[in-house]
DNA sequence: GGGAATGTTCACTA
DNA sequence: CTAGTGAACATTCC
């Protein structure tokens, strides 16, 4: 589940806010217990965390690769990208005006009364705090790192998923294998700026439900601009899956 | 039954 | 110590 997704996640669970946990259930090992009976005093998401705040402490919530929940939130029905799920949930919580029920995610405890100061959002590419130049910046610093790992650097781009990796490569014909030191000034300037953009679309098809309907080349036959085949091969140190366009992707 | 899948962390090695 | 690697995790579907 990629930046936008878990951003879209947290919003839809604002309601939650100011309600107090009624029961809790699922697999979680970390003592799930401690949050009977507390009130959510806030819900955001920075990059892939989502993060529920409570009085003393925080939960946080990482989907990870086949992570994904369901929710009822004041009536409406929602869930999450991977629809493939196990049985039984990470974890439930109900509460008076809803339950939500996370599947195959990670949990974690942050031992904090907020947790958001903790977080540095300008680093987020779903949030409006991003600060583009200098990531620009950082990516300069390190001219030796192949551009596909250098974005899922989640230091760095954190919320930057291997869907919107591909799907910015393609769009500036970059391979995800090229050197960032190789890639023309103009050009990676230009990839960083459209980072947040590509993200705010991103989030905007998920809500909508037209996500797959706007993919050029993620899990594409034959590139949209050419007609090439596409090639899917595993790259970079993170070995993810990449789709190519072998005659545009230098 | 092997491989896939939108991700991260940790143990181990050189 | 650090950088790089590979496994582990989790789980269902085809």
């Amino acid at each position: 589940m990629e930046g936008p997704s878990v951003k879209l996640a947290a919003e839809r669970f604002q309601p939650f806010i100011g309600r107090k946990v009624l029961g809790v259930a699922g697999d979680m090992a970390i003592g799930k217990e401690r949050l009977e009976g507390k009130e959510v005093k806030d819900v955001f998401s920075w990059g892939k965390h989502l993060v529920f705040q409570f009085d003393t402490f925080a939960l946080r919530i990482h989907m990870m690769l086949i992570g994904t929940y369901e929710a009822t939130v004041e009536g409406d029905a929602f869930e999450g990208d991977y629809k493939k799920r196990s049985r039984t949930p990470t974890l439930a919580m109900t509460f008076k005006n809803g339950r939500l029920e996370t599947y195959n995610a990670f949990v974690k405890w942050i031992e904090d009364a907020e947790a958001k100061k903790l977080y540095d959002f300008s680093v987020d590419t779903s949030s409006r705090a991003w600060d583009g130049a200098a990531a620009l910046k950082r990516l300069r610093a390190k001219p030796e790192r192949g551009i596909s790992d250098a974005l899922l650097d989640q230091d760095g781009f954190s919320g930057l998923g291997n869907i919107i990796r591909n799907e910015a490569l393609w769009r500036f014909k970059i391979h995800p294998d090229r050197k960032v030191g190789d890639i023309p000034a103009a050009t990676l300037r230009a990839i960083v700026k459209e980072i947040p953009v590509f993200c705010r679309k991103f989030y905007t098809w998920r809500k909508n439900f037209v996500f797959f309907d706007h993919m050029q080349i993620y899990k594409k036959e034959t590139c949209p601009r050419c007609g090439a085949k596409v090639v899917r091969t595993v790259t970079g140190k993170a070995k993810r899956w990449s789709y190519i366009c072998p005659k545009e992707q230098r």
